[in-house]
DNA sequence: TTCTTCATGTAATTAGTTACATGATTGA
DNA sequence: TCAATCATGTAACTAATTACATGAAGAA
């Protein structure tokens, strides 16, 4: 720890949530957990070592409290970091990283049989509605005006609808998923494709282009080929 | 590499690849960017690792061969690791694991501007028009015939849906992101939450439950009768 | 011939994870 | 008063990434 490498997003993450307010070390975890870890999951122990690095980077500082003879550190961001954080969010970010061993499972379909295909499908449907259940919870939280910071509620609407426009894409593309295979013979490499679902899938990427290309102000156009 | 350690889900990956036909390393790394770096993204260095592993366990075999004074290597698949594959195939896997910068930026919009947030939906959506491209080639190559094994497609359909499915979602999310954004004033933190939109997401996910209590539940429920 | 891109890796480094440890608090 | 769970980390390990290196093939 004494050589005080870069920033990664990660320690940002933890720096905008002191931006909030102070937190404890369980209180930044928490919260990381609660809401952050929808979008960028990281462990437990992680989320105690980065405030360290960023007091170390003078980003943050920390003050001992004690809980019985056990220390409890909290921890304040500087001015310095707010600058550090202001600088972050001005920059361009990374795109959606998806992993999916599921869909990997799925799409290795031709070494096993249609009914594991169908199994899979099942499991990826019920990790949907799991996760569903927690974001409903903070969903309403938040309308009953309970949520913690109301200063934040509109902020939480747009991530908290991206997460949910996945969710729900991912029912739905079970749903389909499960009609689809339910007409496979058992074994996938038998199976044939739907071609008109294939076409449609392509004309709306293509559908997709053309929208963009219309009403696009930043770069400009790429010739067309 | 003397400890052959636990096979990850990345280790199945290549096995998966190779139960399709013998590839060189090189080939086997391009099949990887190429196709499931879209829901398993890895480093190229590691494509080049994980066979050698593979055969270190007798799941593969390697032949070598030349090109000019440089070693070629040729990975093939031995029946213990078809077994390994199968197995792998018919135990659980995981959920989506979703990561995002961008997104992660935004969620702090309340130490930044208005202006700011904008810019990184706009790079959002960028990025899903970029990804649009690449996976609509693919997909057009497959209806052509050209795709290189037809007994794959129904399934290469399966996850390619997925994966456009994810891409429409974002955009369209970014659109309404833009709308909503546009009527922001210059300070997210003074900015109102369009509470009849909240309401329909809380309102979508309740759906969801409900047509997953009503239907499944994890295995499949027989018809009522 | 030289330059660039394709092909084929190895080495060094690190971000992140899993496993472990233990005091404090609560409630049965 | 005992067990469970909350709170608070540290240590060991590893999967994965970035950086580096270099031969071969084809183009200019």
């Amino acid at each position: 720890m004494s050589t005080p490498t870069q920033l990664t997003a990660t320690s940002y993450a933890l720096l905008g949530l002191l931006a909030v307010k102070p937190w404890t070390a369980y209180e930044l975890a928490q919260q990381m957990d609660r809401t952050l870890s929808r979008f960028w999951p990281r462990a437990r122990s992680k989320l105690y070592e980065e405030p360290k690095k960023l007091e170390a980077l003078g980003l943050a500082r920390s003050s001992m409290g004690t809980v019985g003879k056990r220390r409890r550190t909290t921890y304040t961001i500087t001015p310095r970091g707010r600058r550090a954080l202001a600088d972050w969010l001005a920059r361009p970010g990374e795109g959606p990283v998806l992993e999916c061993e599921l869909l990997l499972k799925i799409f290795f379909a031709d070494s096993t049989s249609t009914a594991e295909v169908r199994k899979r499908i099942v499991e990826l449907r019920d990790w949907g509605q799991q996760f569903t259940e927690t974001n409903i919870q903070v969903g309403r939280a938040y309308m009953k005006g309970e949520g913690a910071f109301p200063e934040r509620s509109a902020i939480n609407q747009l991530v908290g609808t991206f997460i949910d426009d996945f969710l729900e894409m991912v029912d739905r593309w079970a749903e389909w998923a499960t009609d689809l295979t339910a007409r496979w013979p058992d074994d996938p490499k038998r199976a044939e494709p739907d071609w008109p679902a294939m076409e449609a899938v392509v004309q709306r990427g293509l559908d997709r282009s053309s929208r963009w290309n219309a009403g696009y102000r930043g770069r400009p156009v790429p010739p067309e080929g």
